[in-house]
DNA sequence: TATTGTTATACTCTATAACTATA
DNA sequence: TATAGTTATAGAGTATAACAATA
């Protein structure tokens, strides 16, 4: 495939991942604001401190004490002192977090399994190749 | 394919779907706000009103007074009293928004063709295939 | 009186700077 | 003195309610 016709492939194909991306979030009011949802799922994979977090989510550490303290409001998560460096914070995430967690997911898959159930079988095998490739693309 | 196989493969695209979205406008500084973009990308179609806009972007009148003074103290739009009914303001944007807008473009656009060049042929033809899916997808 | 757009005001999320506690 | 986290304060964006101009 020539360069110029990649060049537009690119462009549609960013575009309309954009697209999935905003109905998939915006159609579905999960009651969890998207910088919530991004530390909570951080937090389901291993526990962290504010200061990391803040790093990682590329915020300053006054707007993570914010959202940290939201969630923890929520029963979503837990700040303890850790016992080796008493400086430090240490966040878990709770069983109601992952609860949340998963709620959101849900919710957002659903918007999209609507409309992929109605694809032809050949379509979803296309999609399912398609995922793989992008997975690659967006890995770099 | 199967309800539950189709509904892993939906969860899998929609993932993969944000994390393109997400990579494409955060990795790529454009210096003009989604809302600024989204509603420029509009006036880029046709001109309107500050109320059809409001309307279309979902989101309050007030705001959209906010939005478009921002833009217009840009000089990427222009609003004029209309003449045949004088309580209303009609939008146009200007040459040096649509310049804003490509550049918006250009740049996101670059980041995935910076990724979608390294692929081979026959990945890029089921991206191509797969593209199209998707803007029936996301049309309904 | 109804409609369009703006201003007034308040709430949320963001940031930088100052502060507290610990190392 | 340096570091982790929080509080103080200010700057954008959002909203609803009140207002001015026009129909």
């Amino acid at each position: 495939m020539e360069a110029a016709e990649r060049r537009r492939l690119s462009g549609e194909l960013r575009s309309v991942c954009m697209r999935v991306s905003r109905r998939a979030r915006f159609e579905n009011i999960t009651d969890l604001a998207p910088h919530q949802f991004s530390v909570l799922n951080r937090l389901n994979s291993e526990s962290s401190s504010p200061r990391k977090l803040a790093q990682i989510e590329c915020v300053s550490p006054p707007s993570m004490t914010r959202t940290l303290t939201g969630l923890e409001g929520r029963g979503a998560l837990t700040r303890t002192t850790d016992p080796l460096d008493r400086r430090q914070v240490v966040v878990c995430i709770t069983e109601q977090g992952r609860a949340l967690l998963r709620d959101v997911r849900r919710t957002r898959d659903e918007w999209m399994f609507e409309r992929v159930r109605c694809l032809s079988d050949q379509e979803c095998a296309v999609l399912s190749e398609a995922q793989l490739i992008l997975e690659k693309v967006v890995a770099r």
